[in-house]
DNA sequence: TTAAGCATGTAATGAGTTACATGATTAG
DNA sequence: CTAATCATGTAACTCATTACATGCTTAA
């Protein structure tokens, strides 16, 4: 659906080798695009095959051997036509948000720490992102157009999680003492 | 992964036919999962074969009549136990924060338009739920804890909602003129 | 009695996950 | 020279989406 795309732009960002890319998936990408290292290889070979981007000719391609892959103008064409085009946003499919309503009719036995533990690891990623904010994106260094976008996405990332938190605290507060 | 979870809450809630759960899925249960009558179909013949659940004895299968199932206790055991167990947040793949990114690298043209029609469909979404949550859930209405339950999961629907109208009118505020 | 639409399903394809396999490089 | 780890890949499977097929019911 979006991969591809999401692997265009990070190499027209900075091209990359597979693992290069698997790691800056983890990283800053991973908070608006998350891909295993399985799916980057299997889509760089479907990339490569139809013209979009190519190996740099530098390392040649043994089995194990370090491979750069740079975007080809018709891959930068492609990005450039998906980005214009419409795309209605996905229906929400989410599994704790499912939890909650099937605790209602099934009882939520130990619910409580889950949320806790749900809400732990959403502070910890807010924490994160938050740093990231403060290095990265001081308002004298946001100059670029780029750079503007770029901070809006993360932006995006702060503020979804500040959604979870703020709603799993609220649930919690909801919930009655021990379940 | 979660697609007979939420099927078992819903028959849980009142047994219904493919149909009658496509439609709750379009609606109602569409605020936390998703789901297309081709999947509903596929997974009820699945939980049936596992004895999960059954088709009232009433009308019986042909082809295109109207079939009712109920949860059999092997299916409420199921449910009750997916609820206990532990489950990490997914991570994000959100491909609107992607296509900005990318608009970062190719150009942004007609960028704008598209955010704008985004922040329509949430303002209208958070809407309905809005009055939803006002004439299903008003305080003195809310007296079960399977209701709490559900207003919870509810104002998570609203919350997220809230989440992309509010980070929607940021970027477009922080959006250059004309791009 | 035929067309509309209700209701259930199949098939094909594509996207994502999990588990495993294999070669290259480097530190001890 | 061998173990760890870096790096690239394959295979099998599950889940989701899209397009199509089939039978029943009812109202013009």
């Amino acid at each position: 659906m979006s991969l591809p795309h999401a692997i265009l732009t990070a190499l027209l960002e900075k091209p990359s080798s597979g693992l290069e890319l698997t790691r800056r998936f983890d990283k800053s990408i991973g908070y608006f695009w998350s891909a295993t290292h399985q799916q980057i290889y299997r889509e760089l070979g479907k990339l490569e095959q139809a013209g979009q981007i190519r190996a740099l000719p530098a390392a040649q391609p043994t089995r194990g051997q370090k491979k750069e892959y740079e975007v080809l103008p018709a891959g930068r064409a492609e990005l450039a036509a998906w980005v214009a085009r419409p795309e209605d946003p996905r229906p929400v499919r989410d599994p704790l948000l499912l939890r909650l309503r099937a605790a209602g009719v099934v009882g939520g036995t130990g619910l409580r720490e889950e949320l806790e533990r749900h809400l732990a690891l959403h502070r910890r990623q807010l924490e994160q992102y938050r740093e990231i904010e403060e290095r990265d994106f001081a308002p004298e260094r946001t100059v670029t157009e780029q750079d503007a976008l770029r901070h809006m996405v993360l932006r995006g990332g702060i503020e979804l999680e500040s959604f979870w938190t703020k709603w799993l605290t609220e649930t919690l507060a909801a919930l009655p003492a021990t379940p």
